[in-house]
DNA sequence: TGACAATATGTCAGTTATGACATAATCTCA
DNA sequence: TGAGATTATGTCATAACTGACATATTGTCA
């Protein structure tokens, strides 16, 4: 909300930010959620089409096969940090990594 | 790399991806944290355009004003989700982070 | 200036993410 | 089919992140 919108609405007495805020948490989460599936499907998507195996590709991540697997099964335990890195190691430009999210 | 291009090096006995991924790897990195200042940045001038001090915004995001204030001054103990979830908690928009990492 | 608000910095215990390992499930060709 | 390769799943010790607290520093304004 801009500090504009938020005086006019402060000035006629709204409370600005309590249930609004909290039917928001559901929708950040969804974002969050889904923007990590797209990262994930995306890191897939790259690594196959560079012919890399989950090992290989662990190999170069310094990581592990069984942790690439979670990656791309959309693990929990799998951290945006992890997929954005990872996807910026198989040369995924920034460009592409911010279309990626805008559209996911 | 695309894979015409892998194979077209390949079957000149170009061993792809040792040396060129090596110095790479300091290009990644840099691209990883350049996209955390531009998120940090971003966040503390929505909080910012919002009035809001980082007390308030602490409490916005379930956190404390010493992480927020680490978060703005791009501390190496704040990771990229709490970048992003913290942004989506002050309504930024996925299309709006897309372009903040795209061109950062 | 001085007092109070806001922000910055250091520390730490609790939580979460990570690589590694074992092993199961699935795929792929001969 | 079946053997070898690839991918999936479960577990765990360690590393990294987190909120919270204390306190220092900086900003603001009368």
């Amino acid at each position: 909300m801009e500090i504009t919108k938020r005086k006019r609405l402060e000035s006629k007495g709204w409370k600005v930010g309590t249930v609004q805020e909290f039917l928001d948490l559901s929708t950040e989460e969804a974002a969050y959620i889904e923007m990590k599936v797209a990262l994930s499907k995306t890191f897939q998507r790259r690594r196959r089409e560079k012919r890399l195996t989950q090992q290989q590709a662990a190999r170069l991540l310094k990581s592990s096969q069984s942790r690439v697997a979670k990656m791309e099964a959309g693990d929990p335990s799998v951290s945006l940090d992890l997929l954005v890195r990872s996807l910026l190691a198989l040369g995924t430009p920034k460009r592409a990594l911010g279309r990626i999210l805008s559209s996911s």
